[in-house]
DNA sequence: TATGAATGAGTGTTCATTCAT
DNA sequence: AATGAATGAACACTCATTCAT
């Protein structure tokens, strides 16, 4: 049967589908069949929207990064002090993990090299996110609260490369770290949060 | 044609053909295929060696982590203060990454909970790293340098998770960073690394 | 080369091909590579329309069972005493083989423990061709033509044991009963159905 | 290490391996690697006694069928009517099956047309079981009490390949006679004792 | 005779992408 | 624009048998 529909609805029509796929089998066992099969379309059509997989999951990781940044936000909302504003976004980096644990595996998927797709809009956000963070930093080192002795930029990108890294490492090591050592994954994030905000403050 | 040789020689030819494949295609595009063709020997012999190909992989991941293990004593050497020698691990990090960015993949790709070999030498080489940098750390809180409100461990894994974290983001945004922002990554590594031991500082 | 079917032509057409390669090679050596090559198609196509081997091979076995039931139909329409219409069962098993001995052999290998896909079709005529059976058997049973000491299910399922014991019998010892004995196998599948057929009269 | 043994003593060692094998994972799963690896002895060394992996099995085939045979003697020792004889041989079968479920298998596997093996041996022993059972009828005949206007032989050949239909279907169709139909299997094996035996008698 | 390393043809299955209709 | 049948290169893994030592 022949469907007529907008580009528009038709391209929300996939991407809602792509989006539940993903969460529900992950993105190690995404497939392209799950997603058409969901949006009852056909296997063509995906690609007259999308130039190929990858593209289609660009636009998850738009969503995905768009999620996060309205999460940073309210985290920064509720704090005054820069450096509280700093340790909020650590610690909600770990929220937006554990509130959507597919999109941190899907951020990480389209972090590595390999993914080699034209993601101007996943940029753009991925921009705004950096660009909120760069702006409390900014706003620290004017009030004498953050070190100014290192560009807000670097500062914004090492607090990310960090807090993505100890989200990793607790969804990689939980077991490790529960059975192990009895750290709750919770107490990490917090101890690194608190880590790193001694680090950037005068 | 059949070859006769050492089991020893065997062994090491086909780890010696895999090291160059992953070497080449890095591990998303590792096949036993490729690293029979390089080696000259037949399928099968390879699955005399290593029950599988995760194996195989894995004695490639103990290597890497061997090296590491080694870059960071190196490191560590050079270094009388605690703080000084806990920057060097995590400069070391990075150094491993430029030297082997290869390995570094590897072992990303081998500490995924779906990776599920009985990787027992592995693991211990693992320990080892963990132990060398927990035994910088409790020297340190020793000495009052570092701070004691954390655990040895806690501090142990938020460094390596956050070292992990920076390289990876350097391996991916590296040409944003230099493009861009005209920032090298050895700046931000070397930021990262004064900032995280300013955090645990006493 | 890319050819359009429709998807009942294609499927046909894959079936025709398995079919063929059965009589050719044997359930034993049957590969999907042979089914392919047969068809002219491209190997992912056959998993366009089953979901593996297997499934292939049990719209075969439902294929072979039909034709046995309509044989036996076929058989037990030619008389009308209860005894002689078992006396034709167990004869036209032999004729069954006679005609299509790869169907045979197919049927063998899916009723093996370890075939374990969901053949809910092969398992409705399978279920026929027992009711016809034991029909037959009630029927006699009320004429006081069988013995009503054993239930009709239990006669249905010792005929069907024996008949295909018998067959296979001469299937694998043909030699050594031509030769050596020169008992005909069809001989001595009569013999076997005077003797049966025997056991259950009253 | 070089082992030095009489050629006899090898093969035993190597057949007992073979049988414990056999024992453990069935004839479906039976490798070649298993049996060395229990027999303590080099892959090459077993190609040095059997020629391939099927004349291995024949050797158990033929110890297989050996045990039939006794047993079957057994049986026919218990009783002096040679119908209760005919039917001890029936549920002997049936004995044999329970007491050695992996040597009917094998037996089953090495009955089929694709088994092409010159097992002299195998052949013997099984005309020898066949040679018994006739013996078996023919007195039977004799005494006028079995019938006498088939032949010993044909007789034989059908008492033998009923019971192994018999056998193979209770085998495989175990869960369905006892969950389905409430049926033993020794119930039917049984049945089908009587049946047979009333086809044969006077 | 004994060894055991080496062989390599198979085998079933997956899935992103294409393209004739 | 939509369809969905068709593609085919990949892929990891098996195991009976061989043969140089």
């Amino acid at each position: 049967m022949r469907k007529r529909a907008t580009p528009e609805y038709r391209k929300s029509q996939i991407i809602a589908a792509a989006d539940l796929v993903l969460l529900e089998v992950g993105i190690d066992n995404f497939t392209v069949d799950q997603v058409i099969e969901r949006a009852k379309i056909a296997k063509g059509t995906v690609y007259n929207y999308y130039k190929n997989k990858d593209e289609m999951l660009a636009e998850l990781g738009y969503k995905a990064l768009s999620l996060m940044l309205s999460l940073f936000h309210q985290g920064i909302q509720k704090h005054s002090s820069s450096v509280d504003k700093v340790k909020s976004i650590c610690l909600s980096s770990y929220d937006f993990y554990r509130l959507y644990p597919q999109y941190f595996e899907l951020i990480s998927y389209m972090e590595r090299p390999n993914f080699d797709i034209d993601i101007s809009d996943y940029l753009k956000i991925s921009q705004n996110i950096t660009s909120m963070v760069k702006e409390v930093i900014t706003e620290g080192q004017q009030k004498k609260d953050i070190k100014s002795n290192i560009s807000s930029e670097m500062i914004t990108y090492i607090l990310w490369a960090c807090s993505v890294g100890v989200v990793q490492f607790v969804d990689t090591k939980k077991s490790l770290l529960t059975n192990h050592h009895e750290i709750s994954t919770r107490e990490m994030v917090a101890a690194f949060s608190d880590m790193i905000t001694e680090g950037i403050k005068v």
